[in-house]
DNA sequence: CAGGGTCTTGACGCGTTCCTGACGCGACCG
DNA sequence: CGGTCGCGTCAGGAACGCGTCAAGACCCTG
């Protein structure tokens, strides 16, 4: 059975999802604040997240890179707000998908048909990657070596965790960089360097000769357990 | 570079797509009808599909179960039409999306980045090509041979890469030189020869009488696995 | 308002990759 | 038999990409 978390501040626009949803034979999470969502999901981690973008305690933006950080389910939003940033924003956050209110029953649950089906088969997330010199914890957002805790900024930690999530497999730059800084940065491969730099100090070993973060000349780069 | 295949018979509209695709980078092909959709995705199989489900010669679901047969991309549905029955059917026909007519350019494209980045990190495709002397890791990005990993350019790969997405079959110069180098470089059948060299120097067991990269004189280039 | 941390941006050296010639060889054709 | 064409090989110079350092801009927080 998929289980799927609602996430609304609108107790009876909750009550409704909820009840059509444990219908059609879901389990049924709720949340009605971000930080109920957050822990939710560390509970009784999710095959599917409806989050609703005005909340009163965090911002639904904020909600979503949580989740993201360490959880890969589908995730439709929800928003009163039509104007196209919005949208954009959201899906470049990675929102699956944005639906306005008010929206149709049908329609809601179709797309949510839709985004389950595409996983399919989906494979366990991984908290936890370690490898010969540092482990990461992608729930608890730490970076652990034999000499300690590293402390990461969030854009670093950004890039570790996309280049971490497909282990041994090479990752493009533009992926990397649409990934962490948006779709307006396909070309500024030298922040890449930058940071990558910056991680390779922080976590290998021999910085200059690295292990870990490899680097596909010309291509993008790659993590290697 | 990921290739699109945008099917729709308001040719204003299809072109004005087209052109804000090519900007961003993306291989763009387009179809007027139906007919023409499923003939060019078959010839040259997208990564991703824009379809508009108001054709003249076929239904637009059919289109999509046409393509669903065979092929696994997302498919991005555009439809002047708002009634949810009619979202619903699409979406549960297997359409991964559904934007309705007038939409914004910037809604559109983040929808498209939303759906490929979800396909990235899966790769439900035929990921790995094997032959006799070396093993080609299309995910990866990576090609090892009994001797160890080899490591490619940036436009060996690509060479390598497109002749091996057509096992057996012979890839004309000008298809090799327009999805590599650019359509400016159709008469460039030089930089083929350099690079097939390095290309069998670096795989083939006996450069001089490779038994992969076998060249059709006069033709152009044939992988054999 | 001051201070620390973070992000952006520039400059430089170095190694690699790409382009572009030149040459030899074999096949085909007149 | 000589000429042309296409293919493979080699090598050097230009151009590009990567890593590194460091300084300025931009937050936040106290």
């Amino acid at each position: 059975m998929t289980r799927v978390l609602l996430v609304d501040d609108d107790q009876p626009l909750l009550r409704a999802l909820a009840i059509n949803l444990k219908a059609r034979g879901y389990d049924v999470d709720t949340a009605l604040t971000g930080a109920q969502a957050l822990a939710a999901a560390s509970r009784r981690p999710p095959d599917l997240v409806v989050l609703d973008l005005g909340l009163p305690d965090l911002d639904g933006l904020e909600v979503l890179q949580g989740l993201r950080g360490w959880l890969r389910v589908p995730v439709l939003v929800l928003s009163a707000r039509e104007e196209q940033a919005e949208k954009v924003a959201a899906l470049d956050a990675g929102a699956d998908d944005y639906i306005t209110k008010p929206f149709g029953m049908d329609e809601l649950l179709a797309r949510l048909r839709a985004a389950v089906r595409r996983t399919g088969p989906a494979g366990p997330d991984l908290p936890l990657v370690t490898t010969e010199h540092f482990t990461v914890d992608l729930a608890a957002r730490r970076v652990t070596t034999p000499a300690g805790e590293v402390r990461l900024t969030p854009t670093e930690w950004h890039l570790l965790e996309v280049l971490v999530r497909s282990p041994g497999r090479m990752v493009s730059q533009q992926q990397l960089l649409q990934e962490i800084w948006g779709p307006a940065y396909l070309s500024e491969s030298h922040y890449l360097r930058v940071y990558v730099a910056q991680l390779r100090r922080k976590l290998e070993p021999a910085p200059a000769h690295p292990v870990h973060l490899i680097t596909e000349p010309g291509m993008g780069y790659r993590f290697e357990p």
